[in-house]
DNA sequence: ACTTCCTCCTAACCTACATCAAGCAGTTTC
DNA sequence: GAAACTGCTTGATGTAGGTTAGGAGGAAGT
Protein backbone atom coordinates (compact mmCIF):
# COMPACT_ATOMS: atom_id res chain seq x y z
CA UNK A 1 0.00 0.00 0.00
CA UNK A 2 0.72 3.51 0.00
CA UNK A 3 1.51 4.07 3.45
CA UNK A 4 4.29 0.92 2.62
CA UNK A 5 6.21 3.27 0.05
CA UNK A 6 6.68 6.20 2.63
CA UNK A 7 8.03 4.18 5.40
CA UNK A 8 10.10 2.11 3.63
CA UNK A 9 13.32 4.22 3.39
CA UNK A 10 13.25 5.13 6.94
CA UNK A 11 12.52 1.27 8.11
CA UNK A 12 15.68 0.19 5.97
CA UNK A 13 17.86 3.62 7.54
CA UNK A 14 16.74 1.61 11.13
CA UNK A 15 17.77 -1.56 10.25
CA UNK A 16 21.27 -0.74 9.57
CA UNK A 17 21.57 0.10 12.85
CA UNK A 18 19.13 -2.27 15.03
CA UNK A 19 16.84 -5.19 14.70
CA UNK A 20 12.85 -4.63 15.25
CA UNK A 21 10.08 -7.17 14.93
CA UNK A 22 7.58 -6.28 12.77
CA UNK A 23 5.42 -5.26 15.57
CA UNK A 24 7.94 -3.03 16.79
CA UNK A 25 8.59 -1.00 13.41
CA UNK A 26 4.88 -0.71 13.24
CA UNK A 27 4.66 1.01 16.62
CA UNK A 28 7.82 3.19 15.57
CA UNK A 29 5.52 3.78 11.96
CA UNK A 30 2.77 4.56 14.15
CA UNK A 31 4.20 7.68 15.55
CA UNK A 32 6.12 9.33 12.38
CA UNK A 33 3.84 11.95 10.52
CA UNK A 34 4.42 13.10 6.86
CA UNK A 35 5.26 16.76 6.13
CA UNK A 36 5.25 17.89 2.51
CA UNK A 37 7.18 21.23 1.70
CA UNK A 38 7.37 22.90 -1.13
CA UNK A 39 11.02 25.26 -1.81
CA UNK A 40 12.02 27.82 0.24
CA UNK A 41 9.45 27.53 2.87
CA UNK A 42 10.67 27.25 6.71
CA UNK A 43 10.30 24.72 8.59
CA UNK A 44 11.77 26.23 11.82
CA UNK A 45 12.50 29.94 12.16
CA UNK A 46 14.38 32.02 15.48
CA UNK A 47 12.06 31.69 18.16
CA UNK A 48 9.91 28.67 17.66
CA UNK A 49 9.55 25.85 19.73
CA UNK A 50 10.83 23.07 18.13
CA UNK A 51 8.60 19.67 18.87
CA UNK A 52 9.47 17.55 16.62
CA UNK A 53 12.91 15.97 14.33
CA UNK A 54 12.77 15.57 10.85
CA UNK A 55 13.92 12.95 8.43
CA UNK A 56 14.41 13.74 4.80
CA UNK A 57 12.46 11.24 2.84
CA UNK A 58 12.96 13.16 -0.41
CA UNK A 59 14.09 16.75 -0.64
CA UNK A 60 16.72 19.12 0.27
CA UNK A 61 16.96 21.43 3.26
CA UNK A 62 19.61 23.26 5.01
CA UNK A 63 19.71 25.07 8.53
CA UNK A 64 21.52 27.90 9.25
CA UNK A 65 22.03 30.78 11.12
CA UNK A 66 21.92 34.62 10.88
CA UNK A 67 24.35 36.54 12.68
CA UNK A 68 24.08 40.49 14.12
CA UNK A 69 25.06 41.62 10.91
CA UNK A 70 22.51 39.54 8.90
CA UNK A 71 25.24 37.26 7.84
CA UNK A 72 23.91 33.72 6.95
CA UNK A 73 26.14 30.83 8.62
CA UNK A 74 24.96 27.43 6.98
CA UNK A 75 25.25 25.00 9.58
CA UNK A 76 23.75 22.03 7.70
CA UNK A 77 22.03 20.33 4.44
CA UNK A 78 19.81 17.68 4.62
CA UNK A 79 18.76 15.39 1.61
CA UNK A 80 17.10 12.36 1.36
CA UNK A 81 17.71 9.90 4.42
CA UNK A 82 19.19 12.63 6.55
CA UNK A 83 17.70 13.66 10.19
CA UNK A 84 17.42 17.68 10.93
CA UNK A 85 15.94 19.95 13.19
CA UNK A 86 17.31 22.34 15.28
CA UNK A 87 18.93 20.26 17.61
CA UNK A 88 19.62 22.54 20.96
CA UNK A 89 16.10 23.15 20.71
CA UNK A 90 14.67 20.32 20.06
CA UNK A 91 16.41 18.55 23.31
CA UNK A 92 16.92 21.34 25.41
CA UNK A 93 13.70 22.75 24.76
CA UNK A 94 14.50 26.59 24.00
CA UNK A 95 13.35 28.74 21.56
CA UNK A 96 14.88 27.63 18.23
CA UNK A 97 18.03 29.90 16.80
CA UNK A 98 17.91 28.36 13.43
CA UNK A 99 16.38 28.59 10.58
CA UNK A 100 15.39 25.95 8.80
CA UNK A 101 14.33 26.48 5.06
CA UNK A 102 13.72 23.59 2.17
CA UNK A 103 16.25 24.09 -0.96
CA UNK A 104 13.77 21.75 -3.07
CA UNK A 105 10.46 21.32 -2.48
CA UNK A 106 10.56 17.90 0.44
CA UNK A 107 8.69 14.87 2.21
CA UNK A 108 9.82 14.82 5.29
CA UNK A 109 8.66 12.42 8.27
CA UNK A 110 8.43 14.12 11.86
CA UNK A 111 9.07 12.24 15.07
CA UNK A 112 7.52 14.05 17.90
CA UNK A 113 9.69 14.37 21.15
CA UNK A 114 7.40 13.29 23.54
CA UNK A 115 6.12 10.26 21.34
CA UNK A 116 10.07 9.68 21.12
CA UNK A 117 10.21 9.52 24.93
CA UNK A 118 7.67 6.94 25.38
CA UNK A 119 8.92 5.12 22.83
CA UNK A 120 12.58 4.94 24.40
CA UNK A 121 10.78 3.53 27.72
CA UNK A 122 8.84 0.93 25.40
CA UNK A 123 11.50 -0.14 22.93
CA UNK A 124 15.09 0.34 24.47
CA UNK A 125 16.38 -0.03 21.31
CA UNK A 126 15.82 3.39 19.55
CA UNK A 127 17.18 4.36 22.57
CA UNK A 128 20.40 3.20 21.46
CA UNK A 129 19.59 3.70 17.81
CA UNK A 130 19.54 7.94 18.54
CA UNK A 131 22.69 7.95 21.14
CA UNK A 132 24.92 6.14 18.27
CA UNK A 133 23.11 8.58 15.51
CA UNK A 134 24.23 11.21 18.09
CA UNK A 135 27.85 10.36 18.73
CA UNK A 136 28.40 10.19 15.05
CA UNK A 137 26.69 13.37 14.82
CA UNK A 138 29.54 14.71 17.32
CA UNK A 139 32.30 12.76 16.09
CA UNK A 140 31.72 14.45 12.44
CA UNK A 141 31.52 17.81 13.71
CA UNK A 142 34.97 17.57 15.64
CA UNK A 143 36.16 16.44 11.88
CA UNK A 144 34.66 19.72 10.37
CA UNK A 145 36.37 21.46 12.78
CA UNK A 146 39.83 20.03 12.36
CA UNK A 147 39.35 20.64 8.39
CA UNK A 148 38.06 24.79 8.86
CA UNK A 149 41.16 24.59 11.02
CA UNK A 150 43.45 23.35 9.04
CA UNK A 151 42.54 23.07 5.39
CA UNK A 152 42.52 25.44 2.39
CA UNK A 153 39.51 26.11 0.70
CA UNK A 154 40.55 23.77 -2.02
CA UNK A 155 40.81 20.77 -0.17
CA UNK A 156 37.71 21.53 1.72
CA UNK A 157 35.80 21.69 -1.28
CA UNK A 158 37.25 18.15 -2.60
CA UNK A 159 36.34 16.77 0.52
CA UNK A 160 32.66 18.34 0.27
CA UNK A 161 32.43 16.64 -2.85
CA UNK A 162 33.53 13.32 -2.05
CA UNK A 163 31.52 12.99 1.38
CA UNK A 164 28.20 14.66 -0.18
CA UNK A 165 28.59 13.96 -4.04
CA UNK A 166 24.73 14.36 -4.14
CA UNK A 167 24.73 17.83 -2.11
CA UNK A 168 27.24 19.34 -3.99
CA UNK A 169 25.18 18.43 -7.20
CA UNK A 170 21.80 19.57 -6.28
CA UNK A 171 22.52 22.77 -4.10
CA UNK A 172 23.62 26.18 -5.35
CA UNK A 173 27.01 26.94 -5.33
CA UNK A 174 26.99 29.98 -3.38
CA UNK A 175 25.21 27.92 -0.86
CA UNK A 176 28.34 25.44 -0.92
CA UNK A 177 30.70 28.17 -0.63
CA UNK A 178 28.55 29.40 2.66
CA UNK A 179 29.20 26.11 4.12
CA UNK A 180 32.29 25.63 3.62
CA UNK A 181 33.21 29.59 4.80
CA UNK A 182 34.60 30.73 1.61
CA UNK A 183 32.71 34.02 -0.47
CA UNK A 184 31.38 32.09 -4.11
CA UNK A 185 33.74 33.97 -6.27
CA UNK A 186 36.78 32.27 -4.74
CA UNK A 187 34.69 28.79 -4.94
CA UNK A 188 34.12 29.72 -8.35
CA UNK A 189 38.16 30.06 -8.87
CA UNK A 190 38.46 26.99 -6.82
CA UNK A 191 35.83 25.17 -9.16
CA UNK A 192 37.69 26.17 -12.51
CA UNK A 193 41.27 25.14 -10.95
CA UNK A 194 40.12 21.66 -9.68
CA UNK A 195 38.40 20.75 -13.25
CA UNK B 1 37.57 13.12 55.83
CA UNK B 2 40.68 13.50 52.77
CA UNK B 3 37.84 11.03 50.42
CA UNK B 4 35.14 13.96 50.81
CA UNK B 5 37.28 16.63 49.60
CA UNK B 6 38.37 14.85 46.77
CA UNK B 7 34.95 14.26 45.71
CA UNK B 8 33.35 17.49 46.97
CA UNK B 9 34.41 19.16 43.45
CA UNK B 10 32.61 16.82 41.70
CA UNK B 11 29.43 16.21 44.06
CA UNK B 12 28.77 20.29 43.31
CA UNK B 13 29.20 19.88 39.80
CA UNK B 14 26.53 17.69 39.60
CA UNK B 15 24.04 19.60 41.85
CA UNK B 16 24.26 21.96 39.36
CA UNK B 17 22.48 19.99 37.23
CA UNK B 18 20.36 17.55 39.43
CA UNK B 19 19.44 16.62 42.64
CA UNK B 20 20.50 13.19 44.41
CA UNK B 21 19.78 11.88 48.13
CA UNK B 22 22.98 11.18 50.25
CA UNK B 23 22.55 7.09 49.46
CA UNK B 24 22.99 7.99 45.67
CA UNK B 25 25.69 10.04 46.11
CA UNK B 26 27.19 7.74 47.42
CA UNK B 27 26.61 5.10 44.81
CA UNK B 28 27.98 7.40 42.34
CA UNK B 29 31.06 8.35 44.41
CA UNK B 30 31.86 4.79 44.99
CA UNK B 31 32.26 4.13 41.13
CA UNK B 32 35.04 7.12 40.57
CA UNK B 33 38.65 5.94 40.93
CA UNK B 34 41.04 8.91 41.47
CA UNK B 35 44.10 8.83 39.20
CA UNK B 36 46.57 10.96 39.72
CA UNK B 37 49.35 11.40 36.59
CA UNK B 38 52.01 14.18 35.82
CA UNK B 39 53.02 17.05 33.65
CA UNK B 40 53.80 15.99 29.97
CA UNK B 41 52.13 12.46 30.55
CA UNK B 42 49.91 10.22 28.49
CA UNK B 43 46.17 9.45 29.59
CA UNK B 44 44.91 7.75 25.79
CA UNK B 45 47.10 7.17 22.83
CA UNK B 46 45.86 6.06 19.58
CA UNK B 47 44.91 2.77 19.71
CA UNK B 48 43.63 2.83 22.81
CA UNK B 49 40.54 0.84 24.70
CA UNK B 50 39.14 3.48 26.06
CA UNK B 51 36.61 2.12 28.89
CA UNK B 52 36.90 5.69 31.34
CA UNK B 53 35.73 9.30 31.14
CA UNK B 54 37.35 11.44 33.16
CA UNK B 55 36.82 14.36 35.31
CA UNK B 56 39.47 17.26 36.16
CA UNK B 57 40.05 17.91 40.07
CA UNK B 58 42.86 19.75 39.36
CA UNK B 59 45.53 20.05 36.26
CA UNK B 60 45.50 21.31 33.04
CA UNK B 61 44.92 18.46 29.84
CA UNK B 62 44.85 18.40 26.59
CA UNK B 63 43.17 16.16 23.82
CA UNK B 64 44.49 16.55 20.27
CA UNK B 65 45.22 14.03 17.17
CA UNK B 66 48.31 13.81 14.88
CA UNK B 67 47.57 13.80 10.92
CA UNK B 68 49.17 12.20 8.22
CA UNK B 69 51.66 14.46 8.08
CA UNK B 70 52.41 14.41 11.83
CA UNK B 71 50.86 17.72 12.33
CA UNK B 72 48.71 18.10 15.95
CA UNK B 73 45.67 19.69 15.73
CA UNK B 74 44.48 20.56 19.55
CA UNK B 75 40.72 19.69 19.97
CA UNK B 76 40.06 20.17 23.94
CA UNK B 77 41.73 21.83 26.95
CA UNK B 78 40.36 20.65 30.01
CA UNK B 79 41.19 22.34 33.65
CA UNK B 80 39.09 22.10 36.91
CA UNK B 81 35.57 20.81 36.47
CA UNK B 82 35.98 19.62 32.87
CA UNK B 83 35.18 16.46 31.20
CA UNK B 84 37.80 14.71 28.94
CA UNK B 85 38.15 11.62 27.21
CA UNK B 86 38.67 9.88 23.49
CA UNK B 87 34.46 10.24 23.33
CA UNK B 88 34.01 8.76 20.21
CA UNK B 89 36.25 5.90 21.01
CA UNK B 90 34.69 5.55 24.41
CA UNK B 91 31.17 5.70 23.64
CA UNK B 92 31.87 3.57 20.11
CA UNK B 93 34.22 1.30 21.69
CA UNK B 94 36.53 1.70 19.13
CA UNK B 95 40.40 2.16 19.20
CA UNK B 96 41.06 5.67 20.74
CA UNK B 97 42.53 8.11 17.32
CA UNK B 98 43.60 11.00 20.19
CA UNK B 99 46.19 11.66 21.97
CA UNK B 100 45.13 13.02 26.15
CA UNK B 101 48.40 14.12 27.53
CA UNK B 102 48.49 16.12 30.98
CA UNK B 103 49.95 19.91 30.70
CA UNK B 104 50.27 20.16 34.31
CA UNK B 105 50.48 17.24 36.95
CA UNK B 106 47.14 16.20 37.22
CA UNK B 107 44.16 14.64 39.19
CA UNK B 108 41.37 13.09 37.80
CA UNK B 109 38.56 11.29 38.63
CA UNK B 110 37.86 8.65 36.36
CA UNK B 111 34.31 6.86 35.57
CA UNK B 112 34.79 3.32 34.46
CA UNK B 113 31.89 2.67 30.90
CA UNK B 114 30.41 -0.66 32.71
CA UNK B 115 30.09 0.79 35.93
CA UNK B 116 28.45 3.80 34.68
CA UNK B 117 25.40 1.86 32.53
CA UNK B 118 24.40 -0.21 35.77
CA UNK B 119 24.43 3.31 37.21
CA UNK B 120 21.79 4.63 34.72
CA UNK B 121 19.88 1.77 34.92
CA UNK B 122 19.60 2.11 38.83
CA UNK B 123 19.33 5.97 38.84
CA UNK B 124 18.28 7.52 36.03
CA UNK B 125 18.59 10.96 37.45
CA UNK B 126 22.45 10.02 35.90
CA UNK B 127 21.21 9.71 32.18
CA UNK B 128 19.37 12.82 31.91
CA UNK B 129 22.81 14.01 33.92
CA UNK B 130 25.14 12.64 31.03
CA UNK B 131 22.37 13.59 28.04
CA UNK B 132 22.82 16.80 29.26
CA UNK B 133 26.59 16.74 29.03
CA UNK B 134 26.53 15.42 26.00
CA UNK B 135 23.85 17.86 23.94
CA UNK B 136 25.55 21.05 25.05
CA UNK B 137 28.95 19.60 24.47
CA UNK B 138 27.35 19.09 20.97
CA UNK B 139 26.19 22.94 20.97
CA UNK B 140 29.11 24.16 21.76
CA UNK B 141 30.96 22.48 19.09
CA UNK B 142 28.31 24.01 16.67
CA UNK B 143 29.26 27.24 18.02
CA UNK B 144 33.24 26.58 17.56
CA UNK B 145 32.48 25.67 13.64
CA UNK B 146 30.70 29.01 13.42
CA UNK B 147 33.77 30.80 14.59
CA UNK B 148 36.41 29.00 12.91
CA UNK B 149 34.39 29.66 9.61
CA UNK B 150 33.39 33.30 9.86
CA UNK B 151 35.71 34.79 12.15
CA UNK B 152 39.30 36.73 12.30
CA UNK B 153 41.59 34.91 14.22
CA UNK B 154 41.54 37.72 16.82
CA UNK B 155 37.73 37.44 17.28
CA UNK B 156 38.49 34.21 18.05
CA UNK B 157 41.60 34.73 20.29
CA UNK B 158 39.27 37.25 21.96
CA UNK B 159 36.13 34.72 22.18
CA UNK B 160 38.55 32.20 23.81
CA UNK B 161 40.38 34.51 26.39
CA UNK B 162 36.56 35.46 27.61
CA UNK B 163 35.73 32.26 27.41
CA UNK B 164 38.17 30.19 29.32
CA UNK B 165 40.08 32.77 31.27
CA UNK B 166 41.90 30.26 33.35
CA UNK B 167 43.12 28.03 30.27
CA UNK B 168 44.52 31.49 28.40
CA UNK B 169 46.83 31.97 31.93
CA UNK B 170 48.32 28.88 32.08
CA UNK B 171 48.59 26.77 28.65
CA UNK B 172 51.38 28.07 26.76
CA UNK B 173 50.83 30.19 23.78
CA UNK B 174 51.49 27.96 21.01
CA UNK B 175 49.41 25.15 22.42
CA UNK B 176 46.37 28.39 22.20
CA UNK B 177 47.86 29.34 18.72
CA UNK B 178 47.06 25.71 17.85
CA UNK B 179 43.78 25.35 19.19
CA UNK B 180 42.68 28.25 17.30
CA UNK B 181 43.66 27.70 13.77
CA UNK B 182 46.75 29.46 14.03
CA UNK B 183 50.74 29.72 13.78
CA UNK B 184 51.91 31.15 17.28
CA UNK B 185 53.84 33.89 15.09
CA UNK B 186 50.61 35.11 14.30
CA UNK B 187 49.16 34.62 17.56
CA UNK B 188 52.20 36.93 18.91
CA UNK B 189 51.21 39.73 16.47
CA UNK B 190 47.37 39.55 17.36
CA UNK B 191 48.41 39.45 21.49
CA UNK B 192 50.81 42.56 20.72
CA UNK B 193 47.85 44.68 19.00
CA UNK B 194 44.91 43.88 21.31
CA UNK B 195 47.06 45.03 24.89
C1' DA C 1 77.60 28.14 37.29
C1' DC C 2 77.15 27.01 32.62
C1' DT C 3 74.75 25.03 29.07
C1' DT C 4 70.61 23.67 26.93
C1' DC C 5 65.96 23.90 26.10
C1' DC C 6 61.60 26.04 26.30
C1' DT C 7 58.55 29.87 25.42
C1' DC C 8 57.79 34.07 23.37
C1' DC C 9 58.74 37.85 20.25
C1' DT C 10 60.24 40.50 15.89
C1' DA C 11 60.78 41.36 10.98
C1' DA C 12 60.83 40.45 5.91
C1' DC C 13 58.54 38.39 2.42
C1' DC C 14 54.69 35.49 0.24
C1' DT C 15 50.09 33.34 -0.58
C1' DA C 16 45.23 32.43 -0.19
C1' DC C 17 41.26 34.46 0.02
C1' DA C 18 38.20 38.76 0.54
C1' DT C 19 36.48 42.76 -1.59
C1' DC C 20 34.73 45.56 -5.18
C1' DA C 21 33.06 45.92 -9.71
C1' DA C 22 31.40 44.26 -13.92
C1' DG C 23 29.57 41.05 -17.38
C1' DC C 24 26.93 37.14 -19.02
C1' DA C 25 23.90 33.18 -19.68
C1' DG C 26 19.31 31.17 -18.23
C1' DT C 27 14.90 31.73 -16.29
C1' DT C 28 10.99 33.91 -14.63
C1' DT C 29 7.62 37.80 -14.85
C1' DC C 30 4.33 40.78 -16.84
C1' DG D 1 9.57 39.93 -25.93
C1' DA D 2 11.60 43.36 -22.97
C1' DA D 3 12.71 43.60 -18.13
C1' DA D 4 14.12 41.82 -13.95
C1' DC D 5 16.17 38.15 -11.35
C1' DT D 6 19.29 34.27 -10.38
C1' DG D 7 23.43 31.87 -10.35
C1' DC D 8 28.05 31.86 -12.05
C1' DT D 9 32.40 33.84 -13.74
C1' DT D 10 36.35 37.11 -14.30
C1' DG D 11 39.64 40.83 -13.23
C1' DA D 12 42.03 44.28 -10.22
C1' DT D 13 43.41 45.24 -5.77
C1' DG D 14 43.79 44.70 -0.61
C1' DT D 15 44.86 42.16 3.63
C1' DA D 16 45.16 38.44 7.25
C1' DG D 17 47.89 35.19 8.27
C1' DG D 18 51.60 31.68 6.71
C1' DT D 19 56.66 31.02 6.14
C1' DT D 20 61.26 31.58 7.26
C1' DA D 21 64.87 33.20 10.13
C1' DG D 22 66.69 34.89 14.11
C1' DG D 23 67.09 36.32 18.82
C1' DA D 24 66.22 37.07 24.01
C1' DG D 25 64.80 35.85 28.69
C1' DG D 26 63.81 32.30 31.95
C1' DA D 27 63.58 27.57 33.64
C1' DA D 28 65.72 23.23 34.05
C1' DG D 29 69.48 19.80 33.97
C1' DT D 30 74.44 18.70 34.69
Amino acid sequence: MIKDSIHSNILNHLRKVISLTESEEQEFTSILEEVKISKKNFLIEPGDLVNSEYYVVSGCLEAYYLDESGDKHIIQFAVEDWWISDFEAFFNQVPAKLYLETIEDSTLLAINREALEILYTRIPQFERFFRIKTTSAFVSLRTRILSTLQKSGKERYLEFCEAYPKIEQRVPNYHIANYLGLKPESLSRIRKEVL
